[in-house]
RNA sequence: GGCCCCUUCGUCUAGUGGUUAGGACGCAAGGUUUUCAUCCUUGAAACAGGAGUUCGAUUCUCCUAGGGGCUGCCA
């Protein structure tokens, strides 16, 4: 026999399908993040599809701040609503009429049907099923028959009440016994038994297909080879696998990515959330159109995007090296789908700080100052006789957020308060003596380089016969209004003669009054 | 309740049929530092439980427990 030609490996394409309901939350940005990781990881594609279909839960703005979030992130769609490729449109309210024919195709196949049943007798036979304690009321192969529908309707019935224009929905007819398997990337095999499936609604009365319908038409349409989606999709994989059988279609690769869960209790983590735990939920901040409320995001807490994204993505992946940080281009290079972990993760927030931090003090002083400078505007603070890459140097080691360095306000202006455990703790009754001292000391340097007044005060406390504990607090108290800070020596050189000592004699004045 | 998925330090995780079960965050102690932070060193801290397979199981199988998801004309 002749060796199995390898057909030629189609184009990686992969979909970020959202539906824009709101604001996109964590969990939904690390799916996007992981599409695009293992689209560019395999040359591939990475779209964006909305998914709108339910046209009651549409939320204004949601959708730009989807595309808002990605870009932030800095994975931005291949295709999408804002750069179409050749799939389009994007957005699935935009393909409505598309979907009906499939819908019908599946009818006429006789792999589904048409149903009459109103909200109430829906409702009503859950319930009565419910009383007869049935372990799980649905829509099946069972109930069906003693429901309004097609296949239980005469002939002339149905179609009269399609040529009347009631409302009517289309139901995936599930096979009654069979075991319907797939073999999911990250899970390996997963098997349901097809009496487990209930007769889901693909096409609504609204005339907009479901998710179900619309996700499997679509996929197909834009040709998408893998799709990696959370968990929750996992229950209803099988009806998906099952309508790819029905149209006759290639199934694309599954892959379903554990959840991100709430640190505290228990259950994934939630748009409702919000700041409930302490954190943000959300990549950007958002303002509920119709409250007005509003939900803290990363990027305006001071999160770096690859602080943000490369938390995330430890958040059920990991290299297998013991390398932590990545951002996103190395992430593009070490990602695979076999290294993402089945269990659900809590979401740890400390860590995420950490990252920050990291990606902090990796940063160039220079681009330090540009990041600072708004803060300082903001603070009304003249910034121009301050050397600030110096300041940021000085400031940067005790960072996690750009913010952070705002505690070197004494770098603007003399303090107006001074540390009380500072002053309990050092300020003595023989002090004032002391600083006077040093005050002349100071008056005395030529140089007033941060070298030379360590050396001159090093000089000083011994001629003294004082340590740097009796000395040095009050000082800096006098000079920052803080007990603690980065060297001492730094500030006062950073801040220049004159002003040291109009400080420290200010201060005397205001401690001896 | 039913169905499906999952289970290594507090958290994120690495790992192998025979390891002192490794790293990171956090925590604690010590060192450096005038101080805080940084930094360095050290420490405490885990294979959910029970059977089975095996010379040997954290690793393979089953059961139990626990956790999670789904159970809509929502996605």
């Amino acid at each position: 026999m002749p060796p199995k030609i390898k057909t030629m490996e189609r184009r990686v394409r992969v979909r970020f399908a959202p539906s824009p309901t709101g604001p996109l939350h964590m969990g939904g940005v690390r799916t996007a993040l992981y599409n695009y990781l293992f689209a560019k990881k395999n040359q591939g594609d990475f779209i964006l599809r909305i998914e709108d279909t339910d046209q009651t839960r549409y939320v204004k703005g949601a959708e730009d701040y989807i595309l808002e979030s990605l870009k932030w992130c800095g994975f931005q769609p291949d295709e999408g609503p804002e750069n179409p490729g050749k799939f389009g449109p994007y957005r699935q309210s935009e393909r409505k009429a598309l979907y009906k024919q499939y819908a019908d195709q599946l009818v006429e196949a006789g792999h589904a049907y048409y149903a009459f049943d109103t909200p109430e007798e829906l409702d009503e036979m859950r319930e009565r099923l419910k009383a007869a304690k049935v372990a799980s009321p649905q829509y099946n192969a069972i109930t069906r028959n003693s429901m309004k529908n097609s296949l239980t309707l005469s002939e002339d019935e149905v179609n009269r009440r399609l040529a009347s224009g009631g409302p009517y929905v289309i139901r995936i007819q599930i096979p009654r016994n069979e075991e319907i398997r797939f073999q999911d990337a990250i899970r390996g095999w997963v098997v349901v038994h097809s009496s487990n499936l209930d007769d889901k609604v693909l096409f609504k009365s609204d005339g907009m297909p479901t998710y179900h319908m619309a996700n499997i038409v679509d996929d197909h349409l834009m040709e998408i080879t893998h799709v990696i989606r959370g968990e929750e999709w996992l229950p209803s994989a099988p009806l998906h696998i099952l309508l790819y059988r029905f149209f006759g279609w290639e199934a694309p690769t599954f892959a379903h990515l554990p959840l991100i869960l709430k640190p505290d209790g228990n259950g994934k983590l939630s748009k409702r959330d919000g700041d409930r735990l302490g954190f943000p939920v959300f990549p950007l901040e958002w303002k509920d159109p119709e409250t007005g409320a509003i939900s803290s995001g990363y990027r305006e807490k001071g999160y770096f995007p690859e602080a943000f994204v490369n938390a995330l993505a430890f958040l059920g992946w990991n290299p297998g090296t013991e390398r932590e940080l990545f951002k996103l281009n190395d992430l593009v290079e070490a990602f695979s789908l076999e290294r993402v972990g089945k269990a659900g993760a809590k979401y740890d927030a400390d860590k995420t700080k950490w990252y920050n931090q990291q990606y902090l003090r990796e940063k160039s002083n220079e681009t330090l100052v540009e990041l600072l400078k708004p803060h300082l505007a903001a603070k009304g603070w003249n910034v121009d006789a301050v050397d600030l890459t110096e300041m940021v140097d000085l400031m940067k080691e005790r960072a996690v957020f750009v913010e952070d360095m705002l505690e070197g306000a004494y770098f603007f202006e003399a303090p107006s308060t001074y540390d009380e455990k500072t002053i309990n703790k050092k300020w003595k009754e023989n002090t004032p003596a002391i600083i006077e001292k040093l005050l002349q000391v100071l008056k005395g340097l030529k140089d007033f380089s941060a070298e030379e007044i360590e050396k001159e005060f090093k000089a000083f406390i011994e001629q003294e016969g004082l340590g740097f504990g009796a000395v040095l607090p009050s000082f800096r108290v006098l000079v920052t209004g803080l007990g603690m800070g980065p060297s001492m020596f730094r500030i006062c050189n950073l801040l220049g003669k004159e002003e040291t000592i109009r400080r420290i004699e200010a201060g005397l004045t205001k401690m001896n009054g």
